[in-house]
Formats: C-alpha cells, structure tokens, sequence
DNA sequence: GCCAACGTTGGC
DNA sequence: GCCAACGTTGGC
C-alpha cells in the first residue's frame, strides 16, 4: 500500500443509522450506502482505504457528537441502493454500467463510554482546523492523524471523568 | 458559463 | 421549527 493509515470522520443522523445499529449489525459490519454528494462520493471512491480509521459522528442529534470508532473493511465500491427503485436513495441517473454512487463497508470497533459532543470539540484548540468544526456540511471527512489521536486522547479521558 | 431559484444539511 | 450555509439545477 502506497501510502499509510488513514482516517475520516462519517457523519449519520442516529434517527437513521447510528453507531447502536452498527454494533448490533451482523459481524458489526455495514455498508456505508446514500452517499449522494460527488465530494463525498470522491472521497468514497477514490481515497478511502482499507484498514483505514472512522469517527463515527451522530449528526442532528442531542447533543450532536463524535460517538466512537469504525474501521474500514472493504474500500469503495458501486452503491447498489441508488438502482433500487423502492430504496430511499434510489437515483434514476446512475447507471450500473458507470456507477455514479460509491459506498464502502465498515465494522465497529469501538462505542466511547462518554461520547465526544460537538460543544466540546469546539473548545479543544488542537482540533480547531477539523473539517467538522469548519462550517461544513460533508458527510465524508478527512481526519489527519493527529486529530484521530488526540481524539483517542480526549476519549479516555472523558470516560474516566464521567 | 453565469447566476437565481431551489433543496438539503445540520446547528441551535 | 428556524434559518444560515452551501450544493444542485436549469434558464438564458
């Protein structure tokens, strides 16, 4: 592998798949699918790894909040929802010869004891240049190394506290 | 190719 | 539920 681990940050609202249902998913596997935007669908698609880390993120929750970790067991691959007529995400415009839509597939490794909310994130100056915290609305994230890590940190330290 | 209208995301 | 930010669509 050309380059090293990597790590993004997936953001879900818990109404409709949350890190619970990822951890009570068969083998605690799931596939990423819904992806419809190209930036995050590029990122699926081109960049995102096997054996790479997530943080998984509860968007439009009370408190919205980093939850826990995933890592990614099988890199980007056509999103089958999009040709389900009755799916959700169903996208007339993809066509199976030349997908549009990428998905990849995660497994759970880890729910924090206490989860990471986004108040606190905001007051952490080390993860002042998140991509999270920049006003952004992409559901597919970069997270560099030292973010995931002090992250990791922040972790264990609130678990112990609470 | 510009840009206004419209739709969606997501924090509050 | 409101609304700011921002992505997408479509008329020209």
């Amino acid at each position: 592998m050309a380059e090293g681990k990597q790590y993004w940050l997936f953001k879900s609202e818990p109404e409709s798949f949350s890190i619970a249902d990822l951890e009570k998913a068969p083998k605690k596997t799931a596939f990423w699918d819904g992806v419809r935007n190209y930036q995050a669908r590029n990122t699926l698609r081109d960049k995102v790894k096997l054996g790479d880390g997530v943080l998984f993120y509860h968007s439009n929750a009370d408190p919205s909040a980093i939850v826990g970790t995933a890592e990614v067991v099988k890199a980007g691959y056509p999103d089958h929802t999009a040709w389900d007529k009755k799916d959700h995400h169903f996208d007339a415009k993809s066509d199976p010869k030349n997908p549009t839509w990428y998905m990849v597939d995660i497994k759970h490794i880890e729910t924090f004891a206490a989860p990471i909310t986004l108040p606190s994130l905001k007051k952490e100056k080390p993860l002042a240049d998140m991509v999270l915290l920049q006003n952004s609305r992409l559901s597919i994230q970069p997270v560099s190394e030292k973010q995931w890590n002090y992250i990791q940190k922040l972790s264990k330290k609130s678990a112990t506290r609470s």
